[in-house]
DNA sequence: ATAGAATTGTTATATCTCATAACAACAGAG
DNA sequence: CTCTGTTGTTATGAGATATAACAATTCTAT
C-alpha cells in the first residue's frame, strides 16, 4: 500500500504526538488524572497563588475552560481557590494536592525516559530543540 | 513565572503538535476541508479502490469514524463509493476530488516547506527520523 | 478623580475528535 | 458447510476546544 503520507514531517508529527500522548494517557490513568489536570497541578505546584487566568494562558487552555479544570481538581481535594482581590482567584495545591503531584512527576519522569529511549541517541539531542521552535515564538 | 512543564520534550511534543496543526487546520479551511478529510483524499488518490476499513488502518481512524469522514466526502461529491463484493466498498476520488486534490497537495506543501523552515538547520535533518520512532515501530 | 477600556471568573453552548458496543450481512479457512 | 473474522454501519458517550455573553472588578489615561 503507498502511503504518500509518510513523507511529511507534519503528518509524522501528529501521529507522533498521539501516540505519546495515548501513553501518557494510559500510564496517568491509574491516578484518575487527565493530561491537562497533571499540567496545572505542575504549574500551580511550581507557582503557588498563580490565578486561573494566568495559569490558563501557560498552558495554552482558554478561560472558560478552565472552570471546569479547576472545579474537578478542587473536588478532588487537590486544589484550594482563594479569593485574591474582588476579581481574581488565588490557586494552590493541597496537602493531598502535594501527595498526587509526587505521584504525578514520578509517572512523568519514567514517561519522559522512556519517549527520550525510543529515539535512536543520534537524533536525541536535537529532538527538542526542533519541536520548541515550532511554537515557542 | 517558573514553568517547570518546558524541560519535558514530551510536553514540547504535544505544543508543537497543536500549534502545527492549528496552522495548517487554518491553511485548509479556504479549501472546506478537515485534516483526516485531506490526509483521506490523498490516501485514497495513492491507492484508488482501497476500502473504507483498509483506509483506517492507515490512518489509524476507527471503522465507526470512517463512516461520517467518508459521508462527508461523498457528499461533497469528492469520492465515490462503489460496492466492491457483498461486503466491503471501494473508495476512489471523482474528478471534482482530483482537482480539490491538487489544491490540497499545493496547501500541504507549502504547509510542510514553512514548517521545516522554522526548524533550525542544525536540527532539520534529525526531525522526522526521531518523531518517526515514537510511532512507526 | 473619574470615564472608558480591559480583565476575571463564570455559564452556556457548539463542534470536533475519538472510543466502544452492538448488529446484520458477508467472506474465507479448515 | 460450519465457524470465525471482517465490513460497513448506527448509536452513543467522553474529551477537548472554541465562542459569545455577562456581571463584577481593576486598570489606564486624561
Amino acid at each position: 500500500m503507498a502511503d504518500p503520507l509518510l513523507l511529511y514531517p507534519g503528518y509524522s508529527l501528529r501521529r507522533a504526538a498521539s501516540a505519546m500522548m495515548g501513553e501518557f494517557a494510559q500510564r496517568l490513568a491509574p491516578l484518575s488524572l487527565r493530561f491537562a489536570d497533571s499540567s496545572a497541578m505542575m504549574m500551580i505546584a511550581a507557582n503557588p497563588g498563580i490565578t486561573a487566568s494566568a495559569l490558563g494562558r501557560m498552558l495554552d487552555i482558554q478561560r472558560a475552560n478552565m472552570v471546569p479544570l479547576l472545579n474537578r481538581l478542587e473536588t478532588a481535594g487537590l486544589i484550594e481557590r482563594k479569593p485574591l482581590d474582588g476579581k481574581s482567584h488565588s490557586l494552590a495545591l493541597t496537602a493531598e494536592g502535594q501527595d498526587k503531584l509526587d505521584k504525578v512527576t514520578a509517572v512523568v519522569s519514567e514517561f519522559e525516559a522512556w519517549l527520550l529511549a525510543r529515539i535512536p541517541e543520534e537524533h536525541r539531542a536535537h529532538f527538542k530543540p526542533a519541536l520548541d521552535a515550532l511554537w515557542r515564538d
